[in-house]
DNA sequence: GTCGATGTTATCAA
DNA sequence: TTTGATAACATCGA
């Protein structure tokens, strides 16, 4: 589900009424969701009030007034919603935060996981320590870019993947950016010229700009905070588009296997 | 009913 | 060291 437009879009639905706002109570209905193990976020969170929300590749780091941090990480399946405490609680929500905002109307923050691949990682005060996620996707320089991808000798689409190399592009918005930078998701990152990563670099911020105007993309059941789908689904040029002809030159759209995730191709626009 | 696929990533072994 | 395979999990559709 949420690559960096989706993660985004949650952000800034999220903010206006998260930062400020009081928390009054915590319900964790699965521990497991919470790292470390035993960081009691009842006692930690109780009576807080939260600074602010932001996010870091695909990660939300959530402030609060004390410096106190942490994350939420919705991995595959997960959900992060804002409801009335009279809304009928989901299967499988994990973690509840009910709130005050200034506007005084009680809110609950859900987070809702089925797959429980996403979690909560409290930091503390720790300054983020091992924040080893690569650089911002919609700030990197194709100097930076180009220098990251000559350590590599793994198929471009693979390392755009790596949350360590960039930080917030996934399965989706990897094969957009490709088919616009009309780049082979086969070749070897270390081999793409200055011209290639230059395109390359303006496709990933024209993707993931569009993208978060589209308010992200739902193919599966991706909502943001206030339980609105994202729209750019409608418009993918290769994601899910196997076998229909591509916009620009009409051949059939190709899906192959790379480092087992399924991957969307143009083969005549998409090659040196 | 079974199989395979799904937007992520930590971990393991070659 | 680097890289690809696998597992963690639930759901949906062929």
């Amino acid at each position: 589900m949420p690559e960096l437009p989706e993660v985004e879009t949650v952000v800034r639905t999220l903010r206006p009424t998260v930062a400020s706002a009081r928390i009054i109570r915590v319900k964790t209905l699965r521990a497991d969701i919470v790292t470390p193990p035993r960081a009691s976020l009842r006692q930690r969170l109780a009576g807080q009030v939260f600074a602010d929300i932001q996010r870091r590749g695909k990660k939300i780091l959530f402030t609060l007034n004390t410096g106190e941090q942490f994350v939420i990480h919705l991995g595959m399946s997960g959900r992060l919603t804002l409801d009335a405490p009279s809304t009928p609680i989901r299967p499988h929500t994990h973690f509840i935060l009910e709130l005050i905002p200034l506007s005084g109307q009680l809110l609950q923050l859900r987070f809702v996981d089925p797959r429980r691949f996403g979690g909560i990682w409290w930091l503390g005060t720790s300054l983020s320590a091992d924040d080893r996620l690569g650089p911002e996707p919609l700030k990197v320089s194709t100097a930076q870019l180009k220098a990251r991808l000559a350590k590599t000798r793994r198929a471009i689409k693979t390392a755009l993947l790596d949350q360590q190399l960039i930080a917030g592009i996934g399965n989706i918005y990897a094969d957009e950016a490709l088919h616009r930078a009309g780049i082979d998701p086969r070749a070897a990152a270390c081999t793409l010229d200055n011209i290639e990563v230059g395109r390359l670099n303006r496709a990933i911020k024209q993707v993931l700009h569009s993208a978060i105007k589209s308010r992200g993309s739902s193919l599966r059941d991706y909502v943001d905070a206030n339980g609105l789908a994202g729209g750019f689904q409608k418009l993918h040029r290769v994601y899910a588009r196997t076998g229909q002809p591509c916009d620009h030159c009409g051949a059939p759209i190709q899906r192959i296997t790379l480092a087992g995730r399924s991957t969307h191709f143009c083969p005549a626009c998409q090659h040196r």
